[in-house]
DNA sequence: TTAATAGTGTCTATGAGACACTATGCA
DNA sequence: TGCATAGTGTCTCATAGACACTATTAA
């Protein structure tokens, strides 16, 4: 070991340090596919394209908590799913300074997505085109509402990635996909959401059988409103035990 | 937004930083179970408790540097496989001050885990105990070769656990597996492998054929020797296309 | 020749996909 | 009464577990 490395070792306040932040991948659904707010960049570096949000973890504060705190003053969402997705540490990822970024995935309910979108007005919707080659950063799209594609600032393309992802690894043998419904919702819109979020359709009796043999769904007695048709079955999330 | 908010987006060298560290779980398997690489803490804070390797960030080292250069250090391994497990950042995780740390998992082959603990010798085996509950901190139990539960320092515990649980998860689905074996094997040593990290039986005919229809095994032509019965075939893993 | 493990053939159980069918609420 | 979707019965197919069997090498 160097003296370098033993000092380093012995009193690391006396060494600079890189900065640590949080950004956050607001995933929802939106006609069927996955979606993201961003937000437009004003300043250098990286003005004019897209960007995560995110913001620096105080010395108080958890990661967790920084971004619930990104969540809140940035979306003004005040509860939702949330997770550590990776940490993103390359020594250029921001040109003006080392930035180490610790990504997070939240998952917004239709409801949720509409109103951040809706209550603040800089963020963005941005459509996700997620091939299923790759493994982390695969050559992800975000597009506007009108088709264009949104270039994106740092690495977020690759969080963006890393988000559906993982999203899709979980999917089948977690809970994760009931954070995108609302409490109530029938099982077409449960299979709704696995679809958008693997890209692919699912056979309707397998998908019900699978679904409620796991005994995560309790039928809640009533029905969806408003069709014009046979109306179905409302269930709510239980948790399993 | 807040005025100390803005200004720290704005200006965030102007306050104070977490430290950043990595930590690394040197995993390899131990008569038939898993196995890591600890070190004996020396000094205050948990002074006599035993540790994972870790060290802190330079500012122009990126993550995968900074594990790469304590598995060097700290255990003497030039190169093994090596994934970014965990971000971990309670604040009370280090009384000293302020440190989030980037659990790491790093893979050693038979050799490579018997070479490191012969070349340094503040290393100590611990088998860990893992039960099947719990997702991310079930409680692990880290063993000496005597048998007697090791107090673990800081929340390596809890790192010791994650590691071997994302290790179980990624074990059928991805290589990892031979990340523990060496470049030549039969597919009893797989298969010893794969039952150790998931630590149940598993049924050879099935194994077998999951195995050789991933396409992943080459077989070498040469067989095991110093056998005093049938040699098995040797394989070498062929990366998929 | 025997011991001990390598390696395989085959039956069964399970779960998913396919597909056609019945059920039901509303216009 | 008919439409459109909810919801189901059942066949087939793929895959894993069980179990017994054959193959092969060294002592």
């Amino acid at each position: 070991m160097s003296k370098t490395d033993f000092l380093a070792d012995y009193d690391p306040a006396a060494y600079p340090r890189p900065a640590l932040a949080v950004d956050l991948v607001l995933l929802g659904l939106r006609d069927g596919r996955p979606a993201a707010l961003l937000l437009k960049r004003t300043r250098h570096p990286h003005a004019g394209r897209w960007a995560l949000p995110g913001g620096f973890v105080g010395l108080d504060e958890t990661l967790d908590a920084a971004a619930e705190r990104v969540l809140r003053e940035k979306a003004g969402i005040a509860q939702t799913y949330l997770e550590q997705l990776y940490t993103f540490g390359a020594l250029d990822r921001d040109p003006r300074m080392r930035i180490v970024s610790v990504a997070h995935l939240a998952l917004l309910p239709e409801q949720t997505f509409a109103d951040a979108l809706e209550g603040q007005p800089d963020l963005m919707v941005a459509t996700l085109d997620v091939p299923w080659t790759g493994e982390t950063g695969g050559p992800i799209s975000a597009l506007s509402r009108r088709g264009e594609t949104l270039p994106l600032a740092f690495d977020h393309a690759d969080m963006l990635a890393l988000a559906v992802l993982r999203l899709r690894g979980k999917l089948d043998y977690s809970d994760v996909g009931f954070a995108l419904l609302p409490e109530q919702f029938t099982l077409r819109q449960l299979q709704d959401v696995h679809e958008a979020i693997l890209a692919t359709p699912l056979n309707k009796p397998a998908f019900r059988r699978r679904m409620l043999d796991r005994g995560w769904l309790a039928p809640t007695g009533t029905r969806e409103a408003g069709t014009s048709f046979r109306p179905a079955e409302l269930y709510r999330f239980t948790r399993p035990r």
